[in-house]
DNA sequence: ACGGGTTTCTAACAGAGATTAGAAACGTGC
DNA sequence: GCACGTTTCTAATCTCTGTTAGAAACCCGT
């Protein structure tokens, strides 16, 4: 029998914890190589275990892929999320994008979420996996969404443009990051910057107003 | 024997036809299912063939993808190039990166290029594959880099950023198009345009100077 | 030290996919 | 109608991966 698995912490069963360790080295595993070439006994090695042993934990790989995008898609909600509402209710809903752009860059080239595994292996899924969690991104698109609608009907944007075309460039601008992204150079608050600054003003000179950071 | 196989055109060879369109059937597979989830019987269904014949064309499955890659990547470059150069030698420097972002959305969009595929599976391909072509793509972003630097010089683009991360967020949100774009609610030149200004000039009202296309 | 539940290992199986060799079919100039 | 080079098919091989069953090792309270 499988136990009832929580989230894992440092009091949690031993079975807990070693499972999170499977799901750590799948998703350090799928972020560095794709979902498909990243076999289970990679993943099991990774992890220090037998390729047969993954199965006391997970009922099958879809079952472990199931896991690492549950992860993922939430880390990436909830840091968004608490970005924004750290600001307050009242905010500025431009200083509102500004944080929400910050926090999506941040969770995603963060190594311990698995916000990067994710993206990385969601254009490579089969079809039924993919859907199984279609649910879940479509909330996280809502959010934003929410947030630009937010913003326009404030007249902080626009008004030439399409806002759901607005946020696929914009999540995509972000999203791309983990393509390039390597540690050293510039840090993720710096990318996170450069992407705000582009996003919100453009980077042609010639002031538009907003470019403190709120 | 395989022969020489050039370019496919309606007076070429069955051979030559035959290749050109398993690479097209490949293309479309890639651009639909990713990389591994594609398998060689896949491809030659779709081509009208059996597997084992691929061979007759191919030495193997990498040097199919092989063909691909370069096809994809030399159609962004030229594409790209063309719309730019197109301008005329003293043409406007945003203006050259409008026309570059416009062309770059066209072609990463279109279906018959192979593009598409190749972003698709870019993240996906075993790092042999990988670096074979890494200095076609290296050249490419050097292209863009150019236009990036030549509109710096020319004092149009603000002087806070950073170019090389400006010129991968840009690629990112363009390149990412190819995962939710799809045809019907609005055109690949409305993306483009909508990128062109959101990169360029930032979504935020408050006049940014440079609004008109070259 | 013992016993029972938990966790991991070992050694297999089944299926799929890339690849190959050789046979068949095709097409074309004579 | 034939011979020969070209193109495709068929059937088999070989390897790899997900998966499973059962044996071993581990852990811990008594």
């Amino acid at each position: 029998m499988r136990s009832v698995a929580p989230i894992a912490d440092r009091s949690a069963s031993k079975s807990a914890r070693t499972r999170q360790r499977i799901v750590d080295a799948a998703a350090a595993a799928f972020r560095r190589h794709g979902y498909a070439s990243v076999t289970l006994k990679d993943i099991a090695t990774r992890a220090g275990l037998q390729a047969g042993s993954l199965y006391y934990h997970f009922d099958s790989k879809e079952d472990l892929i199931d896991a690492i995008l549950s992860a993922g898609v939430d880390a990436a909600i909830t840091a968004t999320r608490d970005a924004v509402e750290a600001l307050g209710p009242g905010a500025d809903p431009v200083a509102r994008l500004r944080a929400a752009i910050a926090a999506h860059v941040r969770v995603v080239l963060s190594e311990e979420s698995h916000a990067s595994a994710n993206l990385r292996i969601l254009g490579q899924l089969p079809d039924a996996i993919r859907e199984r969690h279609l649910k879940q991104q479509r909330a996280y698109g809502a959010f934003w969404a929410a947030l630009l609608r937010d913003a326009a009907r404030a007249g902080a944007i626009r008004d030439d443009l399409d806002l759901s075309v607005v946020r696929m460039l914009t999540l995509g601008a972000l999203n791309w990051t983990t393509e390039w992204y390597r540690a050293g150079r510039c840090s993720p608050s710096e990318v996170a910057a450069h992407a705000a600054t582009m996003i919100l003003d453009g980077i042609v000179r010639g002031a538009s107003p907003r470019r403190r950071r709120g």
